[in-house]
RNA sequence: GCUCGGGUAGCUCAGUCGGUAGAGCAGAGGACUGAAAAUCCUCGUGUCGGCGGUUCGAUCCCGUCCCCGAGCA
């Protein structure tokens, strides 16, 4: 315990019990958790994004929930600039930072470090999104093989997103994406010790814990942090605008459907999104340990983790 | 009871000037390098409501029956 470099990630689906998990570790362990989810770090949608009670927060420290305003758009440097700084005052303090959270693309950056690009601007991405917009994804994607047929060959013409981001990346600096990505990955924490544990529940379980979850999430109030979010009269091209959840009920309140309407919708995204992060979970997140079901009790922690800590 | 619409994939519907049919959604799996709760890819045989008739051939035309909706009584 007292070498400074040892990282616990934990990484699963929605509803898998990831937090409970991480909380018990951070408690028996002298350790701190850390947040991992691209939602939970916006202050308007604690409820809807599922984060650990004030109770539990209340328990062992716990950072980077919480802190953005809705207006803001997160992304993975963005969070790996406050995770490096939060797991390195860890370290100082000689507590074990315990990262948690569903977003396996910070996980996977904060573990195998990112590809040493420049920023974009502002001003270069609007300009791409206008173009986009006018001449539509396709066309982009066909520019894009025009430079860098490799990279245009790994990505889907209509996959709008890496379309634009691998363009603008040419646009902003005039090198191609596939011959940054030449460039060696750049670690953030290049000394640290990750030790990863993988939460797999069975499908059938966590679809019936999709459906719960969002009626308990109602009851605790996930309809008025809507109510409030939509008196600030956001862009919906925001990340928060996108938390499931958000756009089902947002409909309900501008009356383009029944609140049961919105429900069975935002359950049935949760389900699907919840699929998405298995598929990734299961074939890109490493597994130090694994845990074949929602983490409930704390055998597996006292069993399994705690030995090599 | 009469008139008019409809009955086609789990759901909503398109279509076939007669050659046994296809979209979206759902479902299943997958991808994922700075928007990731995002974005995207692959997978489609169903007595085309039942029964008859016309036809080389009917889901399509005709008859009849059943079911749903609207209107008239």
């Amino acid at each position: 315990m007292s070498e400074r470099n040892k990282v616990i990630v934990i990484g699963g689906p929605t509803a898998s019990g990831k937090s409970a998990l991480a909380l018990d570790i951070a408690w028996s362990c002298n350790g701190e958790v850390v947040n991992a989810d691209s939602m939970q770090v916006y202050k308007d949608i604690p409820i809807l994004s599922a984060c650990p009670t004030s109770e539990d927060m209340a328990k062992v420290p716990h950072h980077l929930y919480q802190i953005y305003d809705a207006d803001f758009n997160g992304t993975v440097v963005a969070w790996l600039d406050q995770a490096e700084k939060v797991i390195r005052d860890c370290w100082r303090r000689n507590k074990l930072p315990v990262v948690v959270g569903g977003t396996g693309l910070y996980l996977e950056h904060l573990m195998s470090g990112t590809t040493p690009i420049p920023e974009t601007t502002p001003e270069t991405r609007a300009e791409l999104y206008a173009l986009c917009k006018k001449i539509g994804t396709r066309h982009i994607h066909e520019k894009l093989a025009e430079i860098d047929p490799q990279t245009a060959s790994r990505i889907a013409p209509g996959d709008t997103t890496r379309v634009l981001r691998s363009y603008a990346i040419y646009m902003q600096t005039g090198i191609s994406p596939s011959q940054w990505r030449q460039e060696p990955m750049v670690k953030r924490l290049p000394e640290a010790k990750f030790i990863a544990i993988k939460v797999n529940p069975p499908k059938e379980e966590l679809d019936a814990l999709c459906r719960v979850r969002f009626d308990k999430m109602l009851q605790q109030g996930a309809l008025a942090e809507v109510v409030k979010l939509a008196e600030k009269n956001l862009p919906d091209t925001l990340p928060v605008m996108k938390a499931l959840g958000v756009p089902e009920l947002m409909a309900f309140l501008r009356q383009k459907c029944s609140l049961e309407e919105a429900v069975e919708l935002a359950k049935l995204h949760t389900r699907q999104y919840c699929k998405r992060q298995r598929t990734w979970f299961i074939n890109r997140f490493p597994q130090d340990f694994l845990l074949n079901a929602c983490y409930r009790d704390k055998n597996f922690l006292i069993n399994n983790v705690k030995k090599i800590l």
